[in-house]
DNA sequence: CTTCCTATGTGCGATAACACACGTAGGAAG
DNA sequence: CTTCCTACGTGTGTTATCGCACATAGGAAG
C-alpha cells in the first residue's frame, strides 16, 4: 500500500482542495487518495446514488448535470482541480439529484466516502475549505441560474467555454457541439451557430470535434458578466488563481 | 435581557432548523436569538455586505435575489420557516453575490454572526442540519437553473407560487405581478399572462395585489417536475412535512 | 364624489430559440 | 479508394417571449 511516490505527491497538489492543505494533514489525506483516470463520458453518480467516493480532480473536467423526465438535460455547474466531487458526503445529504459526467478526460484522486466524513470531523483546515468550496460552487450554480434565465445562448456558450478553459492546461477542447448542447440544456444547432458566430470573431477555432481558444481576452470581453462573478468568487474564497487572465 | 417568553419559544420552533434542537442546545440557541419583524421590501443583505445577522424566519419568505449590471434581475431561491439566511456565516465567506429581499412580511427571529459562528462549530446538531439545510437549498438553486432553462413562464409560475405557498399560512399572497416578474426574471406581461391562464383553469384567483391559491392539488398537477425534485428533496433532509399535500 | 396613483389588461411588431428536414464533409475502417 | 458513421452546416416555418404603447380599473386620499 506504499504507491504514494513522489510524482502523486505533486499531483495532488494541481487540485486546490488538496494543494490548500500543508504537513503533516496533507501527508495523511494523500495517504487515502487514489490516483483515477477519468475517460470522457464516464458517469460518477447517477442521481440518487449514494457514492462510495469523493473525486479531487487535477485534470479532469466532470459537469453536473439533471436528467429531466422527458431527457432534456441541463447543466447545474462544473468541476475541474478548483475542487471536489462529493459535497453530500460532507454536508449529509448522501445523494444528489444530479448525475456527474466526464465532460473533459484526465487525470485526478479519489477518497473512500469514510474517509472522507472522517478528514472533514477531524482536520479543521479540510472542512474549512471544502464548506468554502461549497460556497464557491453554490455562487456558481446562482449564477447558471441567472444567466440561463437573462442571457442569450451565445454568451452562455462564452461562459461555458472560459469555465472550461479555466480548468484545463490546454486551449483545445475536445467536445462536440452535440455535448455542448446538452451542456447548455439547449439545441446542438444553437450550439453550431453561436460558435460560428464567435469563430466569426476570431475568438475560437471551430473544427470537428474540437474547439480551440485562440483570443481568451476577447472571450473575456463578451461573455456576460455571470463569468466574473464566479470566477471573482472562486478567487476571494480559495485564493484561486485558476483564471489565465490573472495568472 | 430575560425577553424569551413561552411564546417565543413555541414561535421559534416553527422554524424547522431551530425546531430540530432539542434541550438543553435549543434553550441556549433560544437565548442568543432576537425576534424580528420583517416588512415587505426590506433588504436584508445586499451582494458583498457582510452581515452582523443571520435570520431564521418563521412566518415571512425571503427572496435572494441577483441584481445584474443592468438592473434585471432574477431569483436564486427562497427562504421561509423551512431555513435559515445568512448560509455564508458558517461557510466561511461572510458575503455573497445576492441581495436578499423580504418577499411576504412576516416574523422571524435574529441571532449575532459571531453567535452562529460559535454555535457552528461547538454544537454537533446545529452544524448538521445547517449543513443539510445548506444541500437542500443548493438542490432549489440548481432546480431553478433548470427551470429557468427548460420551462415556460407558466410552469415556472406555479413552481414559484408552491413553494411561497408552502411558506405560508395563509392561501393569499399578497403580491404584485410586477414583484414576481422580478423574481422571475420575466416581464410584468409575461407574469399577468401566466397568472391569467392559471385562474381560467380554476387553480388560482387573480385580484389587484393578491393572488390566492385556490386549487392546491391542481397547482401541483400543473407545475414541472422541479417542484417536486425540490421538495422531496427538502423533505428527505429537513424531514420536512413543509408540503401542505403531505400534511 | 373626484382625483390620482398604481396594478392589471391587451394589442402589435420584433426577435431568439425551437422543431424538423436534409445536405455536406471529416476521417476511421475496410 | 471507397464506405459509412458521425459531426457540422443550413433552410423553413413555428412559437415563446420580449419591448413598447396605451387602455382600464381598484382603491386610497383629498
Amino acid at each position: 500500500m506504499q504507491n504514494t511516490p513522489k510524482s502523486d505527491h505533486n499531483d495532488a497538489q494541481r487540485n486546490i482542495i488538496l494543494g490548500s492543505l500543508f504537513d503533516p494533514e496533507f501527508s495523511r489525506v494523500l495517504a487515502k487518495l487514489e490516483p483515477v483516470t477519468f475517460n470522457l463520458g464516464d458517469v460518477l453518480y447517477e442521481s440518487g446514488d449514494v457514492s462510495k467516493f469523493a473525486y479531487f480532480p487535477t485534470t479532469a473536467i466532470i459537469s453536473l448535470l439533471y436528467i429531466m423526465e422527458n431527457g432534456a438535460t441541463a447543466e447545474i455547474g462544473l468541476v475541474g482541480n478548483d475542487g471536489i466531487l462529493g459535497i453530500s458526503l460532507f454536508m449529509g445529504g448522501e445523494t444528489t439529484t444530479n448525475r456527474a459526467v466526464v465532460q473533459s478526460a484526465g487525470l485526478g484522486f479519489k477518497m473512500n466516502a469514510k474517509d472522507v466524513k472522517a478528514e472533514f470531523a477531524l482536520c479543521r483546515k479540510f472542512q474549512k475549505v471544502l464548506l468554502l468550496y461549497t460556497q464557491a460552487f453554490l455562487t456558481q450554480i446562482s449564477q447558471t441560474a441567472v444567466c440561463n434565465r437573462l442571457h442569450s445562448v451565445e454568451q452562455q456558450l462564452c461562459r461555458w467555454l472560459l469555465l472550461s478553459h479555466d480548468r484545463l492546461d490546454s486551449d483545445k477542447l475536445v467536445m462536440t457541439h452535440d455535448l455542448i448542447s446538452n451542456m447548455l440544456g439547449v439545441r446542438r444547432e444553437g450550439v453550431t451557430l453561436a460558435a460560428q458566430k464567435l469563430a466569426k470573431r476570431k475568438l475560437i477555432k471551430n473544427v470537428r470535434g474540437t474547439i480551440t481558444v485562440i483570443d481568451r481576452i476577447g472571450l473575456e470581453n463578451a461573455v456576460c458578466e455571470c463569468y466574473k462573478v464566479v470566477n471573482d468568487e472562486y478567487e476571494r474564497l480559495l485564493d484561486n488563481k485558476l483564471s489565465r487572465h490573472f495568472a
